[in-house]
RNA sequence: GCGGGUGUAGCUCAGUUGGUUAGAGCGCCAGAUUGUGAUUCUGGAAGUCGCCGGUUCAAUCCCGGUCACUCGCCCCA
């Protein structure tokens, strides 16, 4: 292993990874499928800067949240301003439409995507530097929204060929009436069993009882399974709002399962909230998740503005597609010089075949011989040869890697004959 | 932040009951093949056995620490 000179392995920051190879076509393609559904639903892009004043993150996301108390990249730059490396995207995004007014063009309808970053213990799909991709609409408060929205998460799952691989989980936490009733209630009921609740589930009855609901300690899903339901509590517009949203999914074929007891890590959550969860990724099931964050805008102090989103794992997702869906890489044309005095010939046709749109392949050096090896490890699907013979007949030799057969061709021609082939 | 497992060549892994020159396959480089790749044959380069310390005549092997990876908990995409 190579290492700096101050002796240290040279290696990356625990938690963060090179893309490349594999990996970084697999990104592509699942990036590029996200984009184009995006679009095909309206979205436009938004772009917001990786690193904000830590105060548009913790003010969001609730101080008690485990994000924000022990995940946050939080630093002061040399201004002696805390900043903070963003965990997450909603509070970004939801911070850029207060800043650039955008309260002008409701509905906004955006997607994005881009490293995210949380100071968490790594493990297989949980990195501390990770990416993914968002999509957002904001100041649609109707169930609509949360259709589309889940309509368009499934339609990336298809194209991406997971949809038999994840399950849809969705839960209404209800509006604030209904939450705040519901939430009285539990912590009543836990109190009542304190003496039997885990110590985390202990703590959580201080921070957030919720999440007990969650927990995976035996006893407390003993306590559980007798736990109020949340969907005792929920009043009118809250249950006619959850109806409208499940019957859409049913509308659109997209099969759900509902999870009473699915809550979300981040404070701003309300009404409808969901996960898309897999098997087959260990304790990290979730590949794609989101909700409804209402309050959230007038929150951070812009004004009242509906809002709600998911955000997907592209690590997460890059371990479930299967290979075959992803795009090879364009097999380049070798272009082949026989001889140093055709270097310049080879070259100008290598720029003539790019320009044209073709992907070409030239090695910098070595014999003919050389030369068709490095063009076959390029993966070529021919190659140009160009030697002194030919060109004097103003003519090049095609050779096909697949089958090798052979053949001359005019350089008038090349373009005609190499047009079927792409 | 807590607990378990792992760390030998670029990759996948053998191996040493502690002993002097640490191996294989794949890959890489070169030659057979200076106008023909993928096949075949031959040769070569590549390792402070993760790092630091301890025990020992002797440590890649045993012990401690540390770093990284990995699996789980917390939590999350």
């Amino acid at each position: 292993m190579a290492k700096s000179q101050t002796g240290r392995k040279l290696q990356t920051v625990r938690g963060t990874h090179d893309i490349m190879g594999d990996q970084a076509r697999t990104f592509r393609f699942i990036n590029q499928t996200f984009q184009d559904i995006a679009r095909r639903f309206g979205h436009r892009e938004i772009s917001t800067p990786i690193f904000e004043f830590t105060e548009v993150f913790n003010r969001t996301l609730g101080e008690t949240s485990d994000v924000v108390s022990k995940e946050m990249y939080t630093f002061e730059d040399r201004g002696g301003e805390s900043l903070t490396l963003r965990p997450e995207y909603t509070a970004g995004i939801s911070r850029a439409f207060i800043s650039n007014g955008l309260q002008q063009s409701l509905p906004c309808k955006f997607f994005a995507f881009g490293p995210m970053f949380r100071y968490e213990r790594p493990q297989k799909g949980r990195m501390r530097q990770f990416h993914q991709m968002d999509v957002e609409i904001l100041g649609v408060p109707e169930p609509q929204a949360d259709i589309e929205v889940l309509a368009i998460a499934a339609t990336l799952l298809t194209e991406l060929g997971l949809m038999d691989d994840v399950t849809l989980e969705i839960n209404s936490l209800g509006d604030q009436e209904s939450r705040n009733a519901y939430r009285d209630a539990l912590v009543e009921y836990f109190t009542g069993h304190k003496d039997r609740l885990s110590e985390d589930s202990l703590a959580r009855l201080e921070k957030n009882p919720m999440r007990i609901l969650d927990s995976k300690d035996d006893g407390d899903r003993v306590l559980v399974a007798d736990a109020p339901r949340i969907s005792d509590y929920y009043n009118e517009p809250t249950r006619a709002f959850f109806d409208d949203v499940l019957a859409g999914l049913e509308a659109l074929g997209i099969k759900y399962v509902i999870n009473e007891r699915l809550v979300r890590g981040l404070d701003y959550y309300s009404h409808t909230a969901f996960e898309f969860i897999t098997a087959k990724l260990g304790a990290q099931g979730t590949v794609l998740a989101g909700g409804r964050y209402d309050g959230l805008i007038e929150k951070m102090g812009g004004p009242a503005t509906a809002g709600i989103g998911w955000a997907a794992g592209m690590e997460r997702l890059a371990e479930l597609v299967s290979p075959e869906l992803v795009p090879a890489e364009i097999r380049p044309i070798a272009i082949v010089p026989v001889g140093a005095a055709c270097q310049m010939a080879a070259l100008k046709l290598a720029q003539q075949l790019r320009s044209a749109g073709h992907g070409v392949d030239m090695s910098y050096r070595g014999n003919m011989g050389k030369r068709m090896k490095r063009a076959n490890k390029a993966n070529a699907v021919m190659a140009i040869l160009i030697g002194e013979d030919e060109l004097a007949r103003g003519a090049v030799t095609v050779k096909n890697f697949d089958d090798g057969s052979q053949t001359e061709v005019a350089l008038d021609q090349l373009m005609d004959h190499l047009s079927p082939e792409r």
